[in-house]
DNA sequence: CTGTTAGCGCTTTCAT
DNA sequence: ATGAAAGCGCTAACAG
């Protein structure tokens, strides 16, 4: 691998001029540029990044936390920030939690060692200690989708009261009364703050107050089954059941599929994030659309802003709901 | 950000005691492993990655270039790669080339500038100079899901042959003749591979060689889309279609969709990859399981080996046929 | 087992 | 505008 010293040894100049050249930073002569550009061209010269970074102690590198990769809000957020933040000069490292505390903090630590820039995060049930030593030895820091309480960081998260609100007003609309919720896990941020607007906004609407309406899942698949199924054996008979996550409402409507060969009825389903299928099965499932292009977007703004020494804004990005109930009840392939 | 000099200071060790405690390298005494420990403890060191790797020239960094991460088929492999490659010791820096060859070029400078260790890549169409230049200067390199022609990689991919084989006898089975084929890019290995094998097979099986049946797209769902409604217009009669790829699946029954409000018919699908949802629709979707998970765990083994100078293996890995034509035809919250 | 020292490749003074 | 030289933080080779 050619480094430097052979570009400027090829092009007849200094290690110093060559350095100049190829990182643009001063004046240089128009001989020295060209013979310099031909240098490195010949010797297919890419620069250490390391030893970059060592000098300049800052490497352009923004990381990404996610809590699930395989979660289509979070491989949206993330494509989203990755755009962004190539705009702005940056490259994303991204990492995946896999909604589990251990490997997030596993993570933060490879994110520290590495000095990376700024750091994007979805907190989980993250070590507010470990948190707050790397926010403290300056490394900086926004949460995207998620908070976390006893820290202060620019956050850039969705309005979850607004999305539940629409949802809920809508199944109203449609005379429903005994409305199921399969929430999050009550410690993630917008599990309980989805949970909290369900249960204050199914009071204002009168609607049933049953505590066997309510389960809880991790915001995974399978948790959505489980809980589904556990409303289902309660005993209670919801007419329509909204999830807290695109994930679990593919394993409420799972679970739901498991009961009507049984003949049990009719449970609408409504979901806290729109997934690209919904409109494919019968009836459609209407949805909280979860703008996280947005959120990525924002959170990149935000994150780049701390670091160049800006203030930086919180910010709740705007759910809208998306009506499939006059879409055609006819199947995929039907 | 405390440096090892500073944990070697307040330890009362040389730099060098310092430096062999944290890393274990070689023997030390307990008495110096004890007080270098809590003084790393105590200053809440973290070691700075750029200039270790600086000093041994790697950096325990594989790289992952897929081509869309939001395709479900790319984020599981991803998953399944970074849990293999943690399990080994190494950490994954995640990029997505969103099926553009540019951005894909620049990737791979970045990569190259980062001097990761290993780059597991899903090639679309790839500057192969630019492949071999990186190749033989060193850069351990795998293929992932796709392949190069013209370039000597180990490559571990998906059995395109069986996968398609098995799709085409099981709709021959069931009596299908006019059979419709949404294609991928031709000029992708996984693009072309389906297309011939759709061709082959569909002649060994006397279906239906009207070339209006056939349509290429870019495995993006809105190419899906456009794919079918071509198929659809031709004036050709498919009662059935085999789409290459999961995202142009749901591109797929989009198209459909618009049409079964025209009565046009049934046109039954089946997929090359399999979707979480396709149990959800009505009828519910029969697919050719295409592996992720085994294609990222045996990339980042053969990456792994080559990495440490072992020689590795290419491997088609197998698909298997996931029938759910006898499943209720009950949609999701019906 | 430990201290000292050279040097990884680069950027950035400081002179000139 | 350029060359010489220092030094970023770390590991490894060497001497003891």
């Amino acid at each position: 691998m050619a480094t430097i010293k052979d570009v400027a040894a090829l092009a007849g100049v200094s290690l110093g001029t060559a350095s100049r050249v190829l990182s643009g930073s001063s004046q240089t002569s128009p001989d020295s540029r060209a013979r310099v550009t031909a240098a490195a061209e010949q010797l297919n010269y890419i620069a250490n990044g390391p030893a970059r970074s060592l000098r300049r102690s800052r490497t352009d590198v923004l990381g990404l936390l996610v809590s699930d990769i395989r979660n289509p809000f979070f491989s949206e957020l993330a494509h989203a920030a990755e755009r962004e933040a190539q705009r702005r000069g940056y490259t994303v490292l991204l990492a995946n939690a896999d909604e589990d505390a251990a490997q997030e903090a596993a993570y933060l630590r490879t994110f520290a060692s590495q000095r990376i820039d700024g750091l994007l995060i979805a907190p989980q049930g993250s070590d507010l200690t470990q948190l707050r030593s790397m926010r403290d030895s300056g490394l900086p820091l926004v949460f995207v989708d998620r908070s976390v309480d006893g820290i202060d960081v620019p956050t850039i998260s969705t309005d979850n009261d607004e999305g539940v609100r629409s949802a809920l007003t809508w199944l109203h609309g449609r005379g429903h009364r005994e409305v199921a919720f399969v929430g999050g896990p009550p410690a993630v941020s917008t599990g309980s703050e989805r949970r909290t607007a369900f249960l204050r906004i199914r009071d204002e609407l009168g609607l049933s107050a049953d505590p066997r309406l309510i389960a809880h899942g991790d915001f995974r698949t399978e948790s959505g089954v489980e809980a589904m199924r556990a409303v289902l054996a309660s005993g209670a008979r919801p007419t329509a059941v909204l999830s807290a996550d695109g994930l679990m409402t593919l394993g409420v409507g799972r679970a739901l599929r498991e009961e009507s060969a049984r003949q049990l009825g009719v449970v609408e389903i409504v979901s806290f994030d729109d997934l690209d299928w919904f409109s494919l099965v019968s009836p459609p499932i209407s949805a909280v659309r979860n703008d996280a292009t947005a959120i990525g977007r924002l959170g990149v703004a935000a994150l780049v802003d701390v670091i160049e020494g800006r203030p930086a804004a919180s910010h709740r990005v705007a759910t809208s709901f998306v009506d499939r109930s006059a879409e055609a009840a006819a199947g995929a392939g039907a």
